[in-house]
DNA sequence: CGCGCTCTTGTTTACGTAAACATCAGGGAC
DNA sequence: GTCCCTGATGTTTACGTAAACAAGAGCGCG
């Protein structure tokens, strides 16, 4: 700054002037001002700016598999939104989701410029455990840090039950479910969802199939289903679990839904073009998004630690034709 | 840090020593030092240590749709690669891809705090239309930067060339292409590739159909190449294209591979638990990944700006059962 | 017993910016 | 013509850290 200073002949707190396009310049000195800056390539240091201001108009993030559905699409979300108010966003990815990692993830962040932070997926970590600056702003999308910290999420339950219901509404007479991993909360309230509404129906409850998100592992789960003739109707975790049990389904030769009914859960692009097509619960992440970061921002700029509010964002089934009636007296075989 | 210091009863030296963990520091004062940290919930300014150093330990990256397939697993790949090194990354996303839309999110990250720049999608930006601050180290994955940036990308001219070949080699008389939109550097390799494959077979050039990426653009397109019974091999730029062409093809009734081979391109995790199980072009997106880095870091630590480095990363064709035999006269109907 | 070395801690300074305050010139009102 | 007000620009200072330098204490060796 000081060297444009000194070509343009002028103070360098004149340059500051011109660099914010505030104040009153005279249009002549703006013009010198422009011009050494562009000779000499200036751009602020935003390292000073910062101290100055004691903000970096950044937000941090954690999460934990980027490239997976859910965590790249909310991360999507809440990088809309941030730009939409004029943040950027640094993202921390966590390796293996043990409580270490999460815990040197945040370690990492508070070393990094950022005036929030946002927990996609804190996995095994607790509210104890992440030891985060003082008066640092904290939303989350986990939902086991409800009440430590303001969180956003899906209705995971709501759309759960909406998902078996839709399967029951069919006729079937009852519902299995491959789950998600056993630490995801998500997982828990997905099966969670799944159990009530068949309880609530009176229908038996059949033995959850452990999955892990994974095309893979609702694959080989898949199989296993696929040999019971009493499976008609099943609800997957996540969308991908429901195309690994779409293909475990038709390499048996079982025809879907004339035999055997799939529900997924999340939404992707790609459900529309699974064949059959998945029906499935969408959820909008973008809008998971917007309020991680609206809820991130009223924090920062009231400098008020929020900590007991939690907002659910509604889902939608979306049904398509890998769902139709349970297998009737009229159709035997398919 | 003041307060921290006067808590501890030492001079602000003392605790930056402490802070740093270096240096010489006697047990029983780092031991108040510490004490008085915890206490006050202190942790060091970031913005007046990247003053003093000049640096900040963050990469910028700007992608275009964060949520596809390529792109998040390509900022995955940046992001472990740059944690590896111990740096974060700041995510910049540009909304459509347009110049102007570039070129502010360019300008937007060269007011964050970064030490060198990732553009893995510029879009329809060219060299001269990116603003970006002079001596600013940039590593491009897009190949319209060759020349200009150091650039990494897969070699999709060779995987372009490994399908279209798989699939003559299977017999079939030619190989159609729904390829990616026109604008994209990408797209336009994988379709070179396959037109010149097929030049250099002395076979004949169907029409190139010009789908956009989506599964929605494959299935459309898709279903004029089910209605053409010519068509027994069909080459899709990417994955989700394929899944499009493939429910097309289930819809109009014909069978994969019996009738109609597929083939995509890059290796998306779904891409082995689609129906039928999808051949396609492996991308080393981690690989990626880390070659930007590595590219970029060489820049960044050595103050030097390269240019005219282009780091070719290797494709694998993985053959599943979607692409099979040509219909020969055995087997006319499937 | 004193000199000098080492180990520990304190003082000064600079990083680049922008707010607060100071200064100066010009023009209008009386 | 003088005073005051406004608009443009310069000067001083502070943001929090860490390097460079300075200073003081303790100890060994001659």
């Amino acid at each position: 700054m000081a060297d444009v200073a000194a070509l343009a002949g002028v103070s360098s707190q004149t340059v500051s002037r011109v660099s914010m396009d505030l104040d009153n310049v005279r249009p002549e000195t703006r013009r010198k001002v422009l011009d050494a800056m562009a000779e000499l390539g200036y751009s602020t240091n935003v390292a000073a700016r910062a101290l100055r201001y004691g903000s970096y108009g950044t937000l941090g993030v954690i999460a934990h598999r980027l490239a997976r559905t859910g965590e790249s699409r909310t991360v999507e979300g809440v990088v809309e939104a941030a730009r939409a108010e004029g943040y950027t966003v640094t993202l921390v990815d966590v390796e293996s989701p043990s409580r270490d990692d999460v815990t040197a993830a945040a370690a990492r962040l508070s070393h990094q410029a950022i005036d929030g932070l946002v927990i996609i997926r804190a996995e095994t970590a607790t509210p104890d455990t992440l030891a985060l600056p003082r008066r640092m702003p904290v939303v989350v999308s986990d939902s086991r840090f409800v009440g430590h910290h303001p969180a956003v999420g899906a209705d995971q339950l709501d759309g759960a039950r909406r998902a078996t219901q839709h399967l029951l509404d069919l006729g079937h007479r009852t519902v299995h479910h491959v789950a998600g991993p056993i630490d995801s909360g998500p997982a828990q309230m997905r099966a969670e969802g799944w159990r009530a509404t068949l309880e609530d129906a009176g229908r038996e409850v059949p033995e959850l199939l452990r999955g892990d998100w994974s095309a893979g592992a609702g694959y080989e789960l898949g199989r296993r289903l696929a040999a019971d003739p009493e499976v008609t109707a099943v609800f997957c975790a996540n969308d991908e679990t429901a195309a690994g049990v779409l293909r475990a389904l038709h390499e048996a030769g079982r025809h879907v839904p004339g035999d055997v009914s799939v529900v997924g859960f999340d939404g992707i692009p790609l459900a529309e073009h699974l064949w059959p097509p998945l029906t499935t619960v969408v959820q909008d992440f973008s809008g998971i998004g917007r309020a991680l970061v609206d809820l991130l921002l009223q924090q920062v700029r009231d400098g008020r630690i929020l900590d007991d509010v939690h907002t659910l964002v509604p889902v939608e089934l979306v049904v398509r034709a890998s769902s139709g009636p349970a297998p009737g007296g009229s159709r035997p075989g398919g």
